[in-house]
DNA sequence: AGCCGATCTGAGCGGAACTTGAGGATCACG
DNA sequence: CGTGATCCTCAAGTTCCGCTCAGATCGGCT
């Protein structure tokens, strides 16, 4: 899961990268505002799923770097600043920012605010946000073709029955079921079910891609897209043209 | 637009209503989980866009209410509490709470976090929301398998034999019988049983979790879901809603 | 201080989950 | 129809993770 870590503060950066770190979040660290607006520009990779932003910059500057990334982007954006007025947090609010959090806050409280916001996902809110690959993530469990899906559970059953699923086969499906229809890239897969950047040498995708086949034992549930990657087939087929994919075409 | 605000409080309730209505609320008014539980429903109305929470019901009860909105609902939920402690907070943001605000607030705020959360939006979505009915709602002590959780006196018992219990041996199967049947992830219940933040270095929890195990003597009960964490497994409730399919008896 | 239960740490074990490799099947494209 | 690339399956390894035990440390109480 990409962060997009916002903070001039060198130590207090390298404190918050180590801690995200080993929390799973591979976070991009950004010491201005303009290189963070750099760094929100779709280039291909997946798109981070929150943005942290500090507003220790020059005063004002913060607010400015919040409204500009909600005019291009729907990313989750969480302020985290020491400005606790209440005029600065109705402000912060205002303009686009989905939580404002003071400090000193508890690590762990943080935590749980990122993980909030990251799972309520990025939705190009009212603007046309030029963000292709933002995935509507959804919540409550998902269900569609009979099979339940109960992210919080961890469970998965085919028509009433349950299938016992491992950490992988869970965690494939889970994504591949967040948008029916859409392919996955194999590089998109590999960062969201495994962590940190590990490209797949061997088959071991397409192992998992397997087992998870039979365990389901709906044939064709699972579709490989050659040279992409892999889909889900959705039910009522309202004419997938099958180009609906994520992916530019343009990019080989 | 519309609101759910859950309060048990008249006078309290009775001057949000107010102040939300002033401001272009829509506001429903449920005094109890129960009732608010069966205002979400779908009934062809409009779904609501938001859900205010008070957790001044009867102490925890208002984290079971969170829980079972979000089983079956993705709306937005703040929860509004006066329990302002670090363990508290984590604990409603965990159980799937979108902000968790704290008395006395000001209303200016609270109208910008509303406003924050309903921006995102949980689109009405086509998946099939399970009837709340399926869950039985749950007060007071907690009861499942035999096994009496009392809170308040911090006393567990097993088919009326009293366990004593360490502290952790406690915090912990409190936790997880919060929400039987969800996985609890190892990070989340480091941030919750033990101080935020603590990274669990060597194999405590692991011992903590053996030691537990032993004194309920219930093989099965607590189970680990590797690589994610561990869960209580209900009695009987394995999935309830899934019963939902009218014509499938092929075979079982 | 001294005791004693509670909590934490480290090593070893066993098994589940994951990865890898090779061979066969299938597909896209000329 | 041939060919190379890609995908699937099977059957080994190999790693990872949770469990247990035993000892060390912590902390409250008398």
């Amino acid at each position: 899961m990409r962060l997009l870590l916002v903070e001039d503060d060198e130590r207090v950066a390298a404190a918050l990268v180590a801690v995200l770190g080993r929390h799973g979040f591979q976070v991009r660290h950004a010491r201005s505002g303009h290189e963070a607006l750099d760094a929100l520009v779709p280039d291909g990779n997946d798109p981070y799923r929150v943005v942290l932003l500090d507003l220790g910059l020059p005063d004002r500057d913060g607010f400015e770097v919040c409204s500009r990334i909600r005019a291009g982007s729907g990313v989750p954006v969480i302020m985290v600043t020491a400005r606790a007025d209440i005029r600065s947090r109705i402000h912060g609010l205002n303009l686009g920012a989905d939580d404002y959090v003071t400090k000193p806050y508890d690590m762990g409280e943080l935590l749980a605010r990122i993980h909030a916001v990251a799972r309520r996902g990025a939705q190009p809110s009212s603007v046309a946000v030029p963000a292709p690959d933002a995935v509507p993530q959804q919540r409550g469990p998902l269900e569609s073709r009979g099979i339940r899906i109960d992210r919080e559970r961890r469970r998965v059953s085919v028509d009433g029955r349950d299938v016992p699923l491992t950490r992988k086969e869970f965690d494939l499906l889970a994504l591949l079921a967040q948008s029916p229809g859409v392919v996955y890239r194999r590089e998109q897969i590999f960062s969201e079910v495994w962590r940190s950047g590990w490209e797949g040498n061997g088959r071991t995708l397409e192992v998992h891609i397997g087992s998870l086949r039979n365990k389901l034992a709906l044939p064709g549930l699972v579709e490989a897209v050659r040279g992409v990657g892999y889909r889900l087939i959705p039910d009522s087929p309202a004419s997938p043209a099958t180009d609906r994919t994520p992916a530019s075409p343009a990019e080989h």
